[in-house]
DNA sequence: AACGAATGTGAGAGGGTCTAACTATGGCGA
DNA sequence: TCGCCATAGTTAGACCCTCTCACATTCGTT
């Protein structure tokens, strides 16, 4: 534990080795959580896929869960990215959520390690945290426009508690559409991952699109 | 492993015994799951609780899978029983998500159970996927009056799978609500339990029901 | 060339699941 | 009432895991 290397990449040839191999590392971690969940994320296994011993990984990572932190901020991250680029091609509610729902299917487990089930004590460090507040940034922006006064008891009470800790700055219809795509979003694909519509052979994307539309 | 009661409680005192101790056993699974998560959960903790040794509890429960499946099992029974007998008080769509929220609320890790974060190769057995039907065949009566003709493409796409495997008995408007309903509940519900509301104090209740108001 | 930090090692503590062989207990039929 | 034997419980142990510690090695830097 010395140089950490302040911002970008490092010079020092010792520190370009960890990196690589953190990278590495986060490699098999991924391939065995998307093969058998993150349950059964095993450091001392992928220290054996990389033909290193045991402990050897605990000079790369604290300990498991900081390697589960991290792997959730990169999911945070890509999401984020994803999300970000769609808006940047002028994409309306009906196809970010079809990328999203895209983003989530590539690699399930991926989606399930940020919105599936927590840890009860967990807590996620403030930099995670202000990666899903870059995605909910980008959904308001997405349900921009419309009107400016609050329009059901909800919106009301958006407005009410505006100025608040952690309240959305944009007017309250557009925090609840935002809110709503969300949660409709999140509401169809955690059921389609945990396989609940397999049995119906329901077309999720056009279910999923009609929940969005009127939005 | 002998005389399995046919049915309802057995005559056999051992059976009862049986019984008994798989109860207490299941008990203190649930507090387990319920303070730290399923992955928490130790058949080895559990036995040590109870006094006895280790390897005692699998005279009762094949594994640890067998353990938690059954506990699935009365998860889905807990809740299709609250469901039915919301719907038996006549209650609204608004209602039953409501008193859903509840259910989800008094033990966020039960609900999480069975639309947490599934263990990829898992299928539940037939007997559970059957509670599942079974409450969802609540939704659909709840939703059902209206329109019996497909009004939008997904309602389309419902009425010309009617007849497939894994088709739902009803008008295709009627299903689509009841998706509709669930998957919207399940969405606030999911992100509310995995603690991503917490730092915009929103009123979760209200939003629900404003999500599923209009169904 | 040599120092010293970073890296990798094996041993081992402590936890888990689960199997196997052995002992003790208590319900049931004779 | 007595004894059989299925059932319940025990310990030992194989095999995972996480993680700590003391030690050896390597390699960049001075």
């Amino acid at each position: 534990m010395a140089t950490e290397s302040p911002a970008g990449t490092a010079a020092n040839p010792r520190e370009r080795y960890r990196v690589q191999v953190r990278e590495e590392v986060k490699r098999h971690a991924w391939e065995q959580i998307a093969a058998n969940g993150v349950t059964a994320l095993s450091l001392n296994a992928i220290a054996k896929e990389m033909g290193m011993s045991g402990p050897a990984l605990y000079r790369y990572f604290a300990g498991r869960d900081e390697l589960i932190t991290e792997l959730v901020r990169d999911a945070y991250r890509s999401l984020a990215d994803t999300v970000r680029a769609a808006h940047g091609l002028g994409v309306t509610v009906v196809g970010l959520a079809s990328v999203i729902r895209g983003w989530a299917i590539a690699d399930p487990q991926r989606y399930l390690l940020i919105y599936g089930t927590p840890v009860p004590g967990y807590h996620a460090p403030d930099d995670i945290t202000a990666i899903s507040n870059e995605i909910l940034a980008v959904l308001l922006e997405v349900c921009g426009g419309g009107p400016q006064d609050p329009e059901t008891p909800f919106e009301a009470f958006l407005q009410m508690k505006n100025g608040w800790a952690g309240a959305l700055p944009a007017p309250s219809p557009a925090v609840h559409r935002a809110l709503s795509f969300w949660t409709r979003t999140q509401g169809v694909l955690s059921l389609e991952l945990a396989g609940h519509f397999t049995p119906m052979g329901i077309d999720v994307e056009l279910l999923l699109a009609e929940e969005v539309a009127d939005l």
